[in-house]
DNA sequence: AAAACATTTCAAATATTATTGAAATATTAC
DNA sequence: GTAATATTTCAATAATATTTGAAATGTTTT
């Protein structure tokens, strides 16, 4: 028994050359328009320095990387030594998370020595508990 | 005047088969080691998941989408309207927001209106705050 | 200054992601 | 059923990101 649909008739509008749902229209027309909306998008350079932090994130050994660093600061070595991988592969995502402006490192003799910085801290500490608690 | 740098010699502790600092190697023995360390790690699904989460927002096209979904609803074609861009190109897009979990599609008559998860939505929302603020 | 250690840089190879335009699907209107 | 509208899918191309191994850099020890 097929259930019934909604009445599949949509109400209409036309705004500018576009006919629209009328509820989203008339929604929409209170804010702007579709110019309104173009309007409220975030400038590009805020979406530019979204994008980097947000792909400094989309990577498992980042993400690792990270999730090592929110315990304590830590050398390269370390890291290295936890994720076992070659030092090159290790130094190209070190930097990518840098330059995302996520980490920050510190030679210290022989070492250098990574942290996060506190935007990153920040950050991570809030999706731990957006993410336990969901 | 070069100023005085801090002594360079640090102090290292042999750890399994590896010299690193001493402040590190005794402060991760606390927690383990390296193979605490690597334990503390996030699980591979959970890795892998916020790994699509993150890139799914590390995309211009795409967080402007997620701006205009948190305006409200919105059909394909009125978000079309306001990017400007190719019906297919957007629609890769949304694909990958629905793939990450980060928006749903109604159809409703000719029409598909998208929104945001409760999920993404409480992200979305974190983020602006944390971003203001800082 | 030479040797040893830790880390980065570079260029080439590989893999992944994004864009494009055409064809396909799904819904509604006639 | 045919036409019209909205959106998706597909396959080819273009653009980016990642991996790899070798060479370079910077620091410390001898």
């Amino acid at each position: 028994m097929a259930r019934q649909r909604a009445d599949s008739r949509i109400a209409r509008k036309e705004v500018g050359d576009l006919a629209i749902p009328q509820d989203i229209a008339d929604s929409i027309s209170s804010f702007g328009g579709v110019e309104g909306l173009i309007e409220s998008l975030p400038p590009d350079d805020s979406i530019e320095r979204m994008q980097r932090w947000y792909q400094a994130c989309a990577d498992p050994v980042r993400l690792k990387i990270l999730s090592l660093l929110m315990v304590r600061p830590l050398c390269v070595c370390v890291i290295k030594a936890c994720l076992q991988m070659a030092d090159s592969k290790l130094s190209y995502h070190l930097n990518i998370l840098k330059r995302a402006g996520m980490i920050e490192g510190e030679q210290q003799g022989y070492y250098i020595i990574y942290n996060l910085t506190d935007q990153a801290r920040m950050f991570l500490e809030r999706e731990r508990e957006r993410l336990h608690v969901s």
